[in-house]
DNA sequence: AAGTGGTCTAGACCACTCC
DNA sequence: GAGTGGTCTAGACCACTTA
């Protein structure tokens, strides 16, 4: 066989070998060509291939595994790993795993969609250069049958042309988008605001009382993915990190 | 010279060579028998003293140097590195530093003091056992002459014991702190409040104003060193942080 | 039993940088 | 020039796991 994947390594000849390969492999698993679940060759072969000591491979490979990109067993070789759900303080992806973690059933609902150039002010909210078609959808999450947080999102139809296909009734649709696109790059951030009068409405709070806004934009290499807002009740929410000097522990 | 650090590395004979002396290496600088600037042994001197080869003691000390422990340099050798003072989205541990890195002037004032076993409210306000002496202080940093941030702390005397005798006239307590301590773990937690009279008028805001409350605490191996709040008018300040689906980019 | 990764060695050459 | 770390090789043995 010449096409188990093998071929698809190809080294660029900047910096050490090791990189070149660390880099080939984790381009390989980034852009979609390997998905998870794809087996990586064994040591030896990729050794031949790129004609590499053994050391040299596997400390590519050690490294990916140290990044999460892949994972090893002996005998059962490599493969690529499926991105984690959640690994750090805000990064809780999927609110029906959040609200599952904290003991609570779960619902949503879909409040408003719009398809299509996003209105000014959305445009505004989310830094949108206007001429891009987006999905606007504002959503309404529920623990227990409680408000628990309200999310307002654009997704972009040129990096994500498949959510105009999508009635987000039975998936909401950040959970969505976690299985149906790649993403390469976040940014959060956080701030405390007061609740507007709709808001507090929705939220089944008073007006003018704290919430927490977290507000994630991700890209995959470059092309905006979707942009969010999710609107936490205040004091009924915390996020927690522990982590040590020089890093997490 | 028998006493030039190298005789301090032990291994326990427990797990693979490399992370033997990893963690060898890694205690001495946690524990603070090597503080930042020491000179690590250069690579054959650990070669002949421990009998591994030099692949091995390379690898564990460049483990040791991508988690920030260490920094190398081809000819000056390795050294114990300095604590980042900031490496994350909440890691901003000096509000001097994170007031001048926004442009402006910082100043700051101590509100009240007061040592000893803690009064029922602060112990309840920071989980505290009720025995163990602190010293508890409200302070109130400015930037550009206008109220910054509200900072409520604990100091556990047991552990900094030093404390006792500083005034905190000419450096806040947290960075005091920075250069008075050790800590290994800190825990972070975030959450949006409404604003009280009392700290409404420290801040210069409306009371029940939202505001971003950032509570920490942080422990050297097991003891207790210091849990702060500190109180961010809210809308004014945003936490920022970028990583991407595998980890921090 | 055999295939896979995990570790380790002994040696080599190179790159950087301080003296 | 010399000391340091950075990379790489060729080979070895071991540990684990599946067939």
């Amino acid at each position: 066989m010449s096409d188990n994947g093998l071929d698809a390594v190809k080294l660029d000849g900047a910096g050490p070998v090791y990189d070149q390969i660390r880099r080939a492999i984790r381009d390989l698993v980034l852009n979609g060509a390997w998905p998870p679940g794809t087996s990586v060759p064994p040591e030896h072969a990729l050794m031949e291939r790129l004609g590499a000591s053994r050391m040299t491979v596997h400390r590519a490979l050690v490294q990916l595994a140290r990044e999460g990109l892949i994972t090893r067993r002996r005998r059962s070789g490599t493969v690529v790993a499926s991105p984690p759900a959640s690994h750090a303080m805000l990064d809780i992806l999927s609110i029906p795993d959040e609200v599952r973690r904290l003991g609570q059933d779960y619902s949503f609902e879909i409040l408003s969609r719009r398809d299509g150039k996003p209105a000014p002010e959305v445009a505004a909210l989310f830094e949108l250069k206007r001429a891009a078609p987006v999905i606007h959808l504002v959503t309404r999450h529920l623990s227990g049958g409680q408000p628990h947080v309200l999310e307002e999102r654009v997704i972009h139809l040129a990096t994500v042309p498949g959510a105009a296909d999508e009635s987000f009734e039975t998936v909401p649709p950040g959970d969505w988008l976690l299985q149906h696109s790649l993403w390469s790059q976040a940014e959060h951030a956080l701030s405390a605001v007061a609740a507007g009068p709709r808001e507090a409405e929705l939220l089944g709070i008073g007006r003018g009382e704290p919430c927490l806004l977290v507000e994630r934009r991700t890209w995959n290499q470059e092309s905006p993915v979707t942009a969010v807002r999710l609107l936490y009740p205040g004091g009924r929410h915390r996020f927690v990190g522990r982590f040590g000097p020089y890093g997490r522990v």
